[in-house]
DNA sequence: ATTATTTATGCAATCGATTGCACAAACTAA
DNA sequence: TTAGTTTGTGCAATCGATTGCATAAATAAT
């Protein structure tokens, strides 16, 4: 058949007359190599179509190049977006990502951790599952000594690397851009807010209707699971309840959607009767009728950022790093949800 | 520090007095081990916390329990849904997947198969780019004796297995709708049709207009790159021309959504005045008002299948299989965008 | 010309698990 | 009892590349 047997580097030694250890100090560059050595190993090595066999190398060197990555959710375009940041720096680097997701469940997510390194990557890019409590996989990870970047969903819990965007600014910005739009009588839709980035914006909602002096209503605010249905139950039961309100806005451009959904049902006009504002940018966010305003997390540049914080505690060597946290300003996206004035 | 030091099979060995080769059988479930031999080894390294280092066990045994997995966009809904479903998968049995994405560029099609096979992956799954004219790169995978699984965008030029959607089923289905809502005058658009896929929802189209009596209009044809803005363009030209049209049938959903955009800022309604059918049914066909009607492909089946043909392959070890083609059906999802009568 | 230094390469161990073959002990059959 | 099997382990090579240490050859210094 074939010339299935891969040639290595005891061959292109072979042929040259030399031993494997000058073949690879030569392959990787090693001054101590003569120039015509160096050249003629090259050489034979493309003539022999060689390849280097990476498996040996990680086995050996104890680096592998894999970076793995762990997600909640691979098919939600903000974290699809992240993974394609991260390969983007990783394969320039020559590494490769290994993806797992969660789905939010904590086994998986453990799981997930504990496969990775018994695939010896050498280190781990991760989002923290919704319902997870404790950390000790990741802190074997710590333990190890490998590189462990924490993004958008972290813990002060983990002393490491991780890349947030400023979730308040971000929250600030919106609703500071209703008030400015003239509502004041502004509803907020949340989750439990355990996880940091909803109590930021929670926190940003709240500073920024202080700021303007508007006095807080509690009653506005609606904790649920962001998702379309919760939107849709939230916004009908402000209806049911004659709620005066002229704006919403929601802690997911999916809960928001439903508002915009059930706002339409019942003839209600967007922004006019009420604004609305999303967060995360979703690519369906442009598309619907008003387009959504939303707040742009810049999913891909949080990817790059996330693999350059890697790469640097991953070069720092044994050395401990300082864990660095880096803080992306969010953009507010303007569209016509919450546009009432034209600029 | 911590104990860095990893426990190997030598130091369970080392343990209970037997060699590395009896804990690595008990280990795997060797039938020539002794019962008690392998509860005293698992218990052992249970106690060491001892955790298999899969570099080595690769090295020797050359199965590195990885899937190269390359897709044209990774943040891309369909994309990333495949993703997920070849991982479900994959993780079930103890596999992991590498991804990496070509952006529909040639070299990073190349390189990232190269990247796959340096890193010794089990096999490949693949999605060809757009503009991909030869297949070297995968015919070497091949020539390997690895398992190549092409998904969606596939190639008749490979002697391997695939899994597709109906792709005219669903064109069939889509155009088939329109006339039956009463249209007769339908555009369709499409892209340069030289991926199969687009070429057999072309011949979807062509069909299903000829099964119903239609006499095909081939200036109702737009050639483009499916994109939002070419949606946009070919329905202003459309306009400008006055051309006499009631439905437009877009082989993509972001094209369609370009129609929507312009349909609407004409003043037309959808559907009474024009009905509108996209494909795929990405995320956000839900969301657009009215929702727009599209065809389902089922990403996640789609991924199972691709893994479970991978996984078909890998097992039947070195005698060759016989390439398995599997199309799936797809759904016509019917919403508001093409739906003229009440049912 | 002799010693010291630099340069280029080889030697051999190593990373950790797997596996074909050998072999002792225990058991079965004749 | 002796030969023939079966059962359970050990031995040692192997996967392919890397790397600390040794060493020969070439060059520089005295």
């Amino acid at each position: 058949m074939e010339n299935l047997k891969k040639t290595t580097i005891h061959d292109i030694a072979e042929k040259l007359n030399v031993t494997a250890s000058t073949v690879s100090r030569a392959l990787n560059g090693n001054p101590r190599i003569s120039e015509n050595t160096r050249k003629a190993v090259l050489k034979t090595a493309r003539e022999l179509n060689y390849e280097p066999n990476q498996i040996a190398s990680a086995l050996r060197s104890g680096r592998t190049q894999l970076i793995g990555m762990l997600v909640p959710n691979i098919n939600r375009a903000f974290f699809s977006s992240i993974i394609r940041g991260v390969e983007e720096v990783a394969n320039s680097l020559n590494y490769r990502v290994i993806v797992s997701q969660s789905n939010e469940v904590f086994d998986n997510e453990e799981n997930a951790v504990k496969a990775f390194l018994n695939a010896r990557v050498d280190g781990i890019i991760a989002s923290i599952g919704k319902n997870t409590q404790h950390f000790d996989h990741y802190q074997q990870v710590l333990e190890r000594g490998l590189p462990l970047v924490l993004f958008d969903r972290t813990t002060p819990s983990l002393q490491t690397s991780q890349v947030v965007i400023d979730d308040y600014q971000g929250a600030y910005l919106a609703t500071s851009h209703l008030i400015e739009q003239g509502c004041s009588k502004i509803v907020h839709f949340t989750t439990e807010r355990k996880i940091a980035i909803y109590k930021e914006r929670y926190r940003g909602y709240t500073n920024a209707l202080e700021d303007h002096g508007i006095q807080m209503d509690e009653t506005l605010v609606f904790s649920g699971n962001l998702q379309l249905e919760d939107g849709r139950s939230h916004t009908k039961s402000l209806m049911e309840n004659n709620k005066d309100f002229d704006a919403i806005f929601s802690a997911s451009d999916y809960a928001a959607m439903g508002a915009m959904q059930v706002l339409k049902e019942n003839g209600l006009k967007i922004p006019e009767d009420v604004a609305l504002i999303g967060f995360l940018n979703e690519p369906f966010t442009s598309f619907t009728d008003p387009p959504l305003t939303s707040v742009n997390q810049f999913p891909i540049e949080m990817g790059h950022t996330a693999a350059h914080l890697f790469f640097n505690a991953l070069n720092s060597g044994k050395k401990k790093v300082v864990p660095k946290k880096t803080v992306l300003q969010p953009e507010l996206i303007v569209r016509g949800s919450s546009l009432k004035r034209k600029l």
